[in-house]
DNA sequence: TACGTCGATTGCGATTAATA
DNA sequence: TATTAATCGCAATCGACGTA
């Protein structure tokens, strides 16, 4: 999707980007290469030349492309730099007017990582590090504010909210539900844990109860495992959708249809 | 329940393209 | 060349929404 993307480009909006591919002009080639791309944007011809050069020689660094797209096209950088790409989920209890974290999931490079509170969550900042992108559900409003809060810590990574994009694709509702509306379906020990559960959980945890924390830990697993073969799915069907009429010959490449199923994940 | 932010909408000015 | 139309980009507002 990186390399059909024009958006990104000063004063090309959603109309000319939609109209070059009607035109059949796809990716930064074909405009490059296209006779009729200098008659169907005039004088932007040059800006646009000059930004896809630059955009060629910056093909690796995702942070050129986050500086230069509208926050809710971000999805689109997340195929072309999936290795670089981490979901991220946390729980929390709430004490004293806050929220304090007591475990985090951190999903990247097929390696599922977990910190808790009191034991190693100050490795997260080192671990976070490593990343590009950030992969969330409602991460916007309360994952990453709370993480800011307790860590004193900013995020420059590219952020994916999947709840905002999902509502794009028609998809609302806790991150559960939407769940089961892709087939995931959990495994008995987790199956319809909240997270208020996982509020409980941790304080049996507190009081002793190791079984409580490994529940817990579990819990979080899913829900963080859950959402890289949410974004990976969801990414293939927005793809589909805005390129939907414009060519018939035109579809998914195959780099563009590879979807990760997780071991974790049980579709039905 | 409190919190935080997004998307949709609207309006406005600047820029560019098309036309007479 | 002048005028009009189309498009972009920005800011402000407000309601909706999901998290633990």
């Amino acid at each position: 999707m990186l390399f059909h993307t024009f958006l990104h480009i000063p004063g090309v909006g959603d109309r000319i980007e939609q109209m070059l591919w009607r035109n059949r002009i796809f990716t930064w080639d074909d405009f490059l290469e296209s006779p009729l791309s200098q008659r169907l944007v005039g004088r932007r011809y040059r800006t646009m030349v000059k930004y896809i050069e630059r955009s060629k020689q910056h093909q690796d660094n995702v942070y050129f492309f986050k500086k230069l797209l509208p926050s809710r096209e971000l999805w689109r950088l997340f195929h072309h730099f999936r290795e670089r790409a981490a979901c991220l989920d946390i729980e929390s209890i709430y004490v004293n007017s806050s929220h304090q974290v007591t475990v985090i999931g951190l999903y990247g490079q097929n390696q599922m990582k977990s910190f808790v509170n009191g034991q190693n969550i100050e490795d997260f900042k080192d671990e976070i590090a490593r990343y590009d992108l950030l992969i969330t559900y409602n991460g916007v409003c309360f994952d990453l504010p709370v993480l800011r809060q307790q860590f004193k810590m900013s995020f420059p990574h590219v952020h994916v909210d999947l709840r905002f994009f999902l509502k794009r694709l028609g998809y609302t509702g806790g991150l559960k539900g939407i769940e089961r509306e892709f087939g995931i379906i959990r495994p008995d020990e987790v199956k319809g844990l909240s997270g208020y559960d996982a509020v409980l959980l941790w304080k049996k945890y507190q009081k002793g109860n190791q079984q409580a924390l490994s529940t817990l830990l579990q819990y979080n697993t899913h829900d963080t495992q859950n959402l890289y073969y949410l974004m990976a799915r969801s990414y293939e069907l927005m793809f589909r959708r805005i390129f939907a009429g414009h060519d018939h010959s035109f579809t998914l490449g195959p780099e563009e249809t590879t979807i990760a199923c997780l071991p974790t994940c049980r579709q039905s």
